[in-house]
DNA sequence: GGAGTATCCGGGAGCGCTCCCGGCCGGACG
DNA sequence: CGTCCGGCCGGGAGCGCTCCCGGATACTCC
């Protein structure tokens, strides 16, 4: 065997002959399989442990037509994706479930056209196994294009127009806003606003609808109660102060991320308001750095990232693994946390 | 030719025989070679669009030993990654400076032990061509681990013993600090404390000096008027509230960075400091989301990540093409942002 | 004792691509 | 007119791996 240079990784033939056993032994070793003897698979590791070899994975792909990788595509714009703690636990979230079955997490951001394209001409590259899309908003032409190339895919979130058939994992956004907006009827608020996240999104239009129905099943009109903002603080804040502006005697604020409860808290604190003594406040996220770390702490609807991760990745590995699993949308409970805010 | 089931990818091969060429002269044409006819590559390029065709990356990467990719590590714990804006924006940057030169970006976190394994075998599989590597911090086996295998890598940020010989890229931390230290001392202050982030890292220690340095040249002991915090909303309120304690009589705060800023603020306002008449208050980052939407607006030290991930990338490119960059560092000038808050 | 079976191993094919090499043209040049 | 050279093209090798298949061996069972 012509000696290979110091330089060069070692492939598996070089285990083979340094474990003195044929390369397809030394396979079966490494992966594993059966039929190996204790023996040869003994000395096949020590030799791979001693060469330092760990296998070319761009072989093992071509051949299996696997690659180990999952995209992860946020579909938002930057701004939003910048200020929003959660996307951060999301794609954190995503990371580590990925990692737990064995996969690596590709990202991939996607909000403009160009990124798009971008984005596509990646995912039918082969370089990914499947893809798991989050957040997609209305007119997003992600889902569609993605149909097309045929990737096992699961979104999380729902985007408005998001057709049947797809595999989808989301909150009970509706749901938590409308646990929230009872919580604070039954504390015997009357005036409650809402400052709704933005009307391309699922999430948001669920919780905006939650409140609305809320506020009239216990009798109360929501014309002029409700402003929709961007999910970042300085949002927040401006949506707060034209609530003031317009309903002064608000007496209580449905915010639709915690994000924006921070920029609204402020605005009300500049306002002169004490919370929750004029305006109770319940936000949404219940984001771990966020909600109990404001004065006064918020309350907040409990959602987990790692949740939703976990079902979308659990799901995403059934389609890899050519399981036959009916699409729909599997909806996760959420909880709501109460604190001083209300 | 065995006619090719519909549902399976076409290969190079099915593009030359559409094509009516050979699959040397297909390949030729898609990576626009010399020594392709016009007309050859006008039919192989119209044959690859009517198939749908998309070279096999696997197959590509495992002869070229180039696989279009580099890995973005973040080396830092969960809570700070999650709460700070900086780490998103970077993560941001470096998706989109690698877009444009083409390449895909891979992203690893890696605090934990169990991580770091992960991260290296991730690195060793020959899944990536280059290595981004993000604040690593005093104390993190991960630098060492990277130079072991020869993985071409820059560092961004550097960690307080990081050793010599390698690329980096920073700001001008120290700068910054005495330029915001010297425009409140400028402006009057004296008793100038200042909320720290985690020593462990490069940046917040050198911010740290230069407060401390710039308080000495003006002579001012600075004993006593130091906090550290961990770069989070909390920690920066919570700090805030230590200092005041033991400092009732402050007049200015220099914050490691706008979100602990925040914290600091919120502090501030409950404990009935008006900002700036009572306490000037600079910090770090220049975080377009939040340092100018708070109340007063922050005047902060303006750092770009984009411009540091774009050095970044620009001396790993180098390195990629097998340039013999000298290894060093990269300091990056940072400017002072004036607004209300100070 | 021969047929059948379970265990273990090696050889060979082939995944889809790039790249080298050699062959074939046609035009320029002595 | 023969030679040479540059543009153009096809065939083949080979990247490092997995997987199939057939051979070898040992062991069981009628």
């Amino acid at each position: 065997m012509v000696p290979r240079s110091e330089d060069e990784r070692p492939t598996l033939e070089d285990v083979a002959a340094f474990a003195g056993v044929s390369r397809s032994t030394a396979s079966r070793a490494l992966n594993d399989d059966a039929y190996v003897s204790a023996r040869s698979r003994e000395k096949v590791l020590a030799a791979a442990r001693d060469l330092g070899y760990s296998p070319n994975q761009a072989a093992r792909s071509l051949v299996t037509r696997r690659t180990g990788a999952i995209a992860v595509v946020l579909s938002e714009p930057e701004a939003r994706l910048l200020d929003d703690p959660y996307r951060t636990a999301v794609m954190r979230a995503g990371y580590r479930e990925l990692a737990d079955v064995g996969c690596q997490m590709v990202l991939l951001f996607s909000d403009t056209r160009e990124d798009l394209g971008r984005t596509v001409r990646f995912l039918e590259g082969g370089h990914v196994d499947g893809v798991l899309v989050f957040a997609p908003h209305r007119a997003d032409p992600l889902p569609r294009a993605l149909r097309l190339l045929k990737l096992p895919t699961v979104f999380g979130g729902q985007a408005a127009d998001l057709r049947r058939g797809v595999h989808l994992v989301d909150f009970d956004n509706e749901g938590g806003a409308r646990r929230a907006v009872t919580h604070l009827v039954e504390s015997g608020r009357r005036r409650i606003a809402t400052i709704a996240g933005p009307q391309d999104q699922g999430a948001p239009i669920d919780r905006l609808a939650g409140w609305r129905k809320t506020l009239v099943d216990a009798g109360i009109d929501p014309a002029g109660l409700s402003e929709e903002a961007d999910f970042t603080l300085a949002g927040g804040a401006k949506a707060m102060a034209a609530l003031l502006a317009r309903v002064p005697g608000l007496d209580a604020v449905f915010v639709g991320s915690d994000m924006m409860a921070v920029g609204a808290l402020r605005t009300l604190s500049d306002a002169g308001r004490d919370v929750p003594g004029d305006v109770a406040v319940v936000s949404f996220d219940d984001n771990a750095a966020l909600a109990p770390a404001m004065t006064p702490p918020l309350t907040s609807v409990h959602q987990d990232p790692r949740e939703q991760v976990h079902a979308m990745v659990s799901t995403l590995m059934r389609l890899l693994d050519g399981e036959d699993v009916a699409p729909g949308a599997q909806i996760l409970p959420v909880s709501l946390v109460v604190r001083e805010s209300s």
